[in-house]
DNA sequence: CTGAAAGCGCTTACAG
DNA sequence: CTGAAAGCGCTTACAG
């Protein structure tokens, strides 16, 4: 297909490129008879633009960026989506960008910072961690969602996200209240600053106002996966054969040990009660629905959103804590003895 | 942040921006002390590269695109990670394009070509309706995975695809064979000629062999969401109040009825079988894990690859079927009258 | 309201 | 092996 470009319209329509340029960027200043008769010609022809060259020549409207780290991540897909409603209308437009689980988003800020200036960034599962300096090296209003950037020193760094921390703890209460004692507890890497470390502190913390001793070789980290989850309930087994109720650190994570757990003969929640967290659609429609924490995927988005453009108008940067909620679930139980 | 410039590189290097340039691109016309120099240069100043004034300039390296539509469809995101293996180490580089499920892939086809001129295309989850003809505008190679494209009349596309047709018709075959009479049909809008019509046609077909009378007003259309397959069942139930078996096409569709039914108090598979599509991940995590029909995602990926290399080089298209999977799965039984 | 011209940051022949 | 120059397809002041 031959692709043509806004001079081939500009000749075709007998008018100037910058005339054509006008008409397709919805400039007032063209007549209608002008506009009318470029329209035509780029219809006939099927011009489109060429967004290398839009882009290149400054298109200095600013705009904000989302990252996502994680495409088959379901909870931040959710808070994306719902992000980008919270945007639409504003002054400033937001696009997403999505990256890969292994990437680095902290390059991709930067990528498309160097590509097109983005005026500001929303990072979606990011890590707080010395890459960080990336964003003041920037220098650009950044709000870190579903992450606690506090503690990052970070001075053009927001950050909106529930107290992991106390959140785990309640639900590890909860499994306690039951009676549980003997509790697996399953989840990624606890070392550093971020909320896997934080949601491993908070069931410490209940196991320890608990009087329960723990013995830290117990944990298991695993992938964020189905699979991941799923095999560990070997390593699980390996260090207790005895345990009652496995605490795990999202939802896919909860649907792996279940259906590992129903292949090795138990009964979820009648033998062993299981845990996720996040509140995924996911975690309700499975059977038994999965006892979570329900993140507030529409206050979070909403709040981030706020606060970027906050900062945009040049606000302070602000960390704010948003309220999670404990869904019940059919995965949890009494312990039977 | 100060973006620096390959000109600003040069400038500080005491070369020519051409020769930046080269480095950059790994061209092997360079001394190795020059590239070193530059290399310097980029490092210490953390210089990033215009990917705008890149793609603009002619980067005429040609490269394949793989559009996927529907960012939560685990089953295509599936296929395009294996594409993305098998297309590891070509000659021709592939990059993957998610757009929305709402959005339009030939759109997305022709800004992709007008940006960057890819050589070729891959689409999956496409319709083969008549915007197709953007394919044949275009003129580059264009393969469709997991739809029959053979009567698209398109001299530039192939297509890769199960009979799906001869997979629904199986499935239903499974739950007739079990005793059950009164089946519900959920799915996606069977008119046209794209998978949904041939999986409607299958178990149309399945219900005919076996002399069952089928009212065509009893079908459900429904959204392919979890949420939507759960709301139909209230549908389902409106128009027969006796079903013993629920065939749906796609595996989250299963899901939503599983759930749907449960929440009724109906047990899945003692009361209610229920039948899925696609194989993922999911439905053999689901308990009852999804009766389903596996998609060979393997097979259709490094399938839909080859295609594309073929015509690249020249070759004609074809259109290839691959062989489906029926999956056991716990949700369905014998029906019980 | 419209046009001619400069320039965005790169790459790529073309000379040397 | 290296540099000067043209040009990719746009947008945006600057004149008229």
């Amino acid at each position: 297909m031959e692709i043509y470009t806004i001079r081939d319209v500009a000749r075709k329509a007998g008018v100037a490129v910058s005339t054509v340029s006008r008409v397709l960027n919805g400039r007032p200043d063209v007549s209608e008879e002008t506009r009318k008769k470029v329209m035509d010609v780029v219809e006939k022809c099927g011009f489109v633009q060429n967004r290398n060259a839009r882009f290149l020549k400054h298109a200095k409207e600013p705009f904000a960026a989302i990252i996502v780290r994680g495409r088959r991540n379901m909870f931040l897909n959710d808070v994306a989506e719902q992000m980008i409603e919270c945007a639409q209308g504003l002054k400033t437009p937001f696009l997403v960008k999505y990256i890969d689980e292994e990437a680095d988003e902290f390059e991709a800020m930067r990528q498309l910072y160097a590509d097109r200036r983005a005026g500001g960034f929303i990072l979606l599962g990011s890590r707080v961690d010395e890459r960080c300096e990336m964003v003041r090296a920037l220098g650009v209003p950044c709000v870190f969602a579903t992450v606690d950037a506090s503690g990052s020193g970070l001075e053009n760094a927001s950050s909106v996200c529930i107290d992991d921390r106390a959140a785990t703890r309640a639900m590890m209460d909860r499994l306690l209240d039951k009676g549980h004692t003997r509790v697996a507890v399953l989840g990624g890497c606890r070392e550093g600053d971020d909320i896997f470390a934080h949601r491993y502190q908070g069931a410490m913390d209940s196991l320890r106002a608990h009087g329960i001793d723990y013995d830290p070789d117990e944990y298991v980290q695993t992938r964020f996966s189905l699979k991941g989850a799923y095999e560990s309930i070997e390593r699980i087994f390996e260090k207790r054969q005895d345990i009652t109720a496995v605490l795990t650190m999202s939802d896919s994570m909860a649907i792996g040990v279940v259906r590992a757990l129903r292949d090795r003969g138990l009964r979820v929640p009648q033998d062993v009660s299981v845990t996720g967290f996040d509140g995924t659609e996911m975690a309700g429609y499975y059977v038994p629905s999965i006892a979570t924490v329900s993140q507030p995927t529409a206050e979070i988005a909403r709040e981030s959103v706020a606060l970027l453009c906050e900062m945009l108008e040049g606000g302070e940067p602000r960390h704010v804590t948003v309220d999670f909620t404990m869904m019940e679930g059919e995965s949890i139980a009494e312990a039977i003895r």
